[in-house]
DNA sequence: ATGCGGACCTGTTAGC
DNA sequence: TGCTAACAGGTCCGCA
């Protein structure tokens, strides 16, 4: 479910209703995750005050004077607010009772997620130490682009979806970039010039940050943290959308399968 | 070093 | 209608 726009459209869903409150209790009801939850994570948190939730890639990070609770939603993750007597669900793994009354629930069907206690510096950690930059800040521009890729065989859609080379763009918004940038998703990285990065790199700003505008994708069931699903799903032009005609040209767009994942494009438009 | 396939899981959908 | 196979938002690991 979650990329990057998912992820910040659940960051900023529960903020306003988890920063400056104090965890009361939290409960592990499955620790089996992509890996085992510690353990002692509720000894960590419990009756310490929430003081930021930020967002590093897809990882969502819950700062606490004394350490920090580091999120991933895998592939099938959620976190939402109930509030009160909502019955917890199957796969409703972890929760959180706050302060306010509000209760936080971590639900991952897949169990590809991970929900870790880091002390020190989370930014630090091995998993997210090598990350690439975030491709909404400055740092990401083409020229990064075009240096990383020299010498890159790899077909470009692998390339953007690398996290060491750039964090936050899935299978969903990489064939949806390429797309808008008319480039074709298995053109090799090293082939491709500075002046196209320069139209990849705008196309990967801009669709990350309008469909974040418009609440994340909804596929499936996807809801953000305020239980509001999204509403960019209708705005794809590709994605999910093989063998159907291309908005722009109208030819059939082809779908092929690229590092396991269902890749689409159109034959005409991009080169 | 880079690139690729496999693995981790369950739920939903497509196809026979 | 019912069973089975394929596929789904991610990413780490290990082998070429």
């Amino acid at each position: 479910m979650p990329e990057l726009p998912e992820v910040e459209t659940t960051r900023r869903g529960i903020v306003p209703h988890v920063v400056a409150n104090k965890i009361d209790q939290c409960f592990i009801h499955n620790s089996r995750l992509r890996y085992e939850v510690p353990a002692d994570l509720p000894a960590r948190v419990q009756g310490e005050v929430v003081k930021d939730i930020q967002r590093r890639g897809k990882y969502l990070l819950f700062r606490f004077d004394s350490g920090s609770m580091m999120v991933h939603l895998g592939m099938s993750g959620s976190l939402r607010l109930v509030t009160g007597e909502a019955p917890r669900e199957k796969h409703d793994h972890l929760e959180w009772l706050l302060s306010s009354g509000a209760v936080l629930r971590y639900r991952d069907p897949r169990r590809f997620g991970l929900v870790f206690w880091v002390e020190g510096d989370p930014f630090e950690h091995p998993l997210l130490r090598s990350l690439g930059p975030e491709p909404l800040e400055p740092e990401f521009t083409h020229h990064y682009l075009h240096k990383m890729t020299r010498g890159r065989k790899a077909p470009i859609k692998n390339v953007v979806m690398n996290s060491r080379i750039v964090v936050g763009v899935g299978n969903i918004y990489a064939n949806e970039a390429l797309f808008m940038a008319g480039i074709r998703p298995l053109r090799m990285a090293n082939q491709i010039s500075l002046a196209r990065y320069d139209v990849l790199v705008q196309c990967i700003k801009t669709v990350l940050s309008r469909a974040i505008e418009q609440g994340g994708t909804t596929l499936r069931d996807f809801v953000g943290g305020d239980g509001q699903p999204g509403y960019f799903a209708q705005t794809l032009a590709v994605y999910g959308r093989g063998g159907q005609p291309c908005l722009r040209c109208g030819n059939a767009l082809k779908e092929v399968r690229l590092l396991q994942r269902t890749t689409v494009y159109c034959s005409h438009c991009q080169t």
